[in-house]
Formats: structure tokens, C-alpha cells, sequence
DNA sequence: CAGTTCAGTTGTACTATGCAACCGGAGCAG
DNA sequence: CTGCTCCGGTTGCATAGTACAACTGAACTG
């Protein structure tokens, strides 16, 4: 059973062998991004691991949230995404702001520096993938862009039908 | 500054504003499933840590080797390894060999318990992987497929001109 | 006002990891 | 053979990141 065995009228098309070896293909080199995204996480850039980034860059986009914003959106723990904050605090790159309307809320803002570092790490991270595209061609380029956005774009809001 | 300015005959091509664009649209989707990998790495599988699945798999490929080898192939200290290693054993899918022409030597072997794991965690990878591909054309996951292989292919071996 | 809900913190535990120190066999020089 | 060094592997720390559960204090609801 090795491609049309889908005889579920779920819109898949049917794969064949070649489609079977790229879907191979996808999950092993997922498999070798994801290990080494792991194991240099931490050491992405020594301001920075990656979660921290990641929230920073999540103040920067919304212009300010609550901590619990931020676990339910990246899924993680309150307890975690509490830490982390604690630690952004201490390294006066964010600050909270109690809200006037409820005061058990406080709003993350970025500081001046926050926005600073943020920038920078982001221009590096920037420079570090424009050297390794550097020699694609620019259609191959939006093309694996906009492969990478549908595939993360999974799964979808469950569309109430 | 923002695109012809690379006058150092690297065989980098110029960038255009699209160009930047992607690249910009790469890098943030390729940290989304960084951060999304890292979160789900532990919990993969049951039975089997990402890490650990790549260990059995290379164990699996190379049809066994020693715990260095895979500590120098994936980065890793060789006390992790060892660790893994023994976590492994325990579970009984890996089974260590005393080289008999070096003594110091473990060469590591798959059971037919690892194997079985190996191959049923690589399978519900691999519908995982199907499922969420199921409404791709087969021309864009081969493509796809493509660019994800040359991006990992990076940097490449020193080519020594 | 009392009970409930909610944002956030803290205590505890566990996993993964790295570094450094160590152990024991192997190989080599004399 | 002896002693030194090299190397594979283990173990003792320390650290980071995470989750879960219990707690605190504020706000909402009846």
C-alpha cells in the first residue's frame, strides 16, 4: 500500500512513490534543522537564547503584553514565561507596568535598551541567513519562503465549518 | 544600503527588495519551528527524545559505532552521550560491544527491541509528517524537499579548491 | 460580604546539557 | 618490562529550561 490507499475524500491527493520520497525527505531534514536549532538555541547569541528572543520579538510586535499572553501564545508554562520575564527584568531590557484598570495585570513593555539588543540580535541572526542564502536565486528564495510559511501555518484555525 | 552593495565577487547574487523580504520571511519561519521543535522535542514520542531517535537512527545507518562517533557527529559533549547512552541501554534498544581488538572500545548496537522502536517512531514521524503534507501538490513538496536539503547543506565541506 | 476567578510568583522536581576530574586499557619509548 | 601518554568512557558537579502544584493578592459575581 504504498500511494492511493486515501479513500477518505479529505482533499489529500493520493501520493506517489515521489511524492512518498519528498514527504521522506521533508521529515528527515526537519529532523536535522530541529537538532541543531536545538543544540544552539542557547547559544544563538549570548544576550539571547532563543525563547527570550522570541518574547522579546513578541513585545516588539504587539507594543506590549501581559505574561500571560505570551505563555498561551507560545505555549508554555506562566510559570516559565514568569521566570523568563524576571530575567529579561533583571537584565533591564523590559519592564512592567501595572495596569491602572486592573491591577493584577502588568504589561510588558520593552525598554530602550530591550528594543536595542532586540534589533541587534535580530541584524545578526539577519546577517548569519543572508551569508547562507547568499547564493540562492531570488525566485528559489520566495519560493522556500513561502513553502516554509504554508508549512508552519498548521494546523490551521479550526474553520468552523 | 539596502541591496547592491556587495562588491566582493563572493558569487553572491544581489539582492533585491523581494529578496530581503524572503529572507527576512525564512528566517522568522525557520525560528517559529525551532522554537515549536524545541517545545515538542521532549515529548516526540513516548519512548524516544528527539535526540534519542537520532541516535538510534544513526546507530541504525551506520549499523553501529562508538559513542564518540556519535558525540563528534552531533555536537555533543561525550558525558551527554554516555548518558543517552546508558538511558538507552537500560531500555534495553542498544547493546554495547567490547571491541575485542581495543578494550577501551564500545562499539553500539541496535537490539531488535531499538530496532522495532526505531521503526515505529520513524513511521508515526512519518504520518505525522503525511498528514500535514496531505494537501500539498507533489511538485511543490519535491521542491520543497529540495530547498530544505540545499539549506542544510550548509556550510558545506571545505571543498578544498 | 463571601466565594470564585484570574494574573502572577514561588517551591519543588526533573531533564538535558556541558565542563572538569577521573578511571582503566592501549600504545609507545626506553 | 616500565613508565608516560593518549584515548574512550564514566561520574561529579553546576546550570538552564521547563512543568506542576500550591500559594498570594486583586477583581469580579452573586
Amino acid at each position: 500500500m504504498s500511494a492511493a490507499e486515501r479513500p477518505d475524500g479529505s482533499g489529500a491527493v493520493s501520493r506517489g512513490a515521489a511524492g512518498e520520497a519528498a514527504v521522506e525527505t521533508i521529515q528527515r531534514e526537519m529532523t536535522i534543522f530541529a537538532r541543531r536549532a536545538r543544540a544552539s538555541a542557547g547559544r544563538m547569541h549570548p544576550e539571547l537564547s532563543l525563547v527570550s528572543y522570541t518574547l522579546l520579538g513578541h513585545l516588539e510586535e504587539s507594543g506590549g503584553c501581559r505574561a500571560t499572553d505570551l505563555a498561551a501564545h507560545y505555549a508554555l508554562d506562566k510559570s516559565t514565561v514568569s521566570r523568563q520575564v524576571a530575567a529579561l527584568e533583571r537584565a533591564a531590557l523590559i519592564e512592567r507596568r501595572v495596569d491602572p484598570d486592573d491591577h493584577r495585570v502588568q504589561v510588558l513593555h520593552l525598554t530602550g535598551a530591550g528594543r536595542r539588543i532586540l534589533a541587534q540580535v535580530t541584524e545578526s541572526r539577519r546577517a548569519a541567513f543572508r551569508e547562507r542564502l547568499a547564493d540562492w536565486p531570488e525566485d528559489d528564495l520566495e519560493r522556500f519562503a513561502a513553502y516554509l510559511t504554508r508549512y508552519n501555518d498548521w494546523p490551521r484555525p479550526p474553520e468552523d465549518a
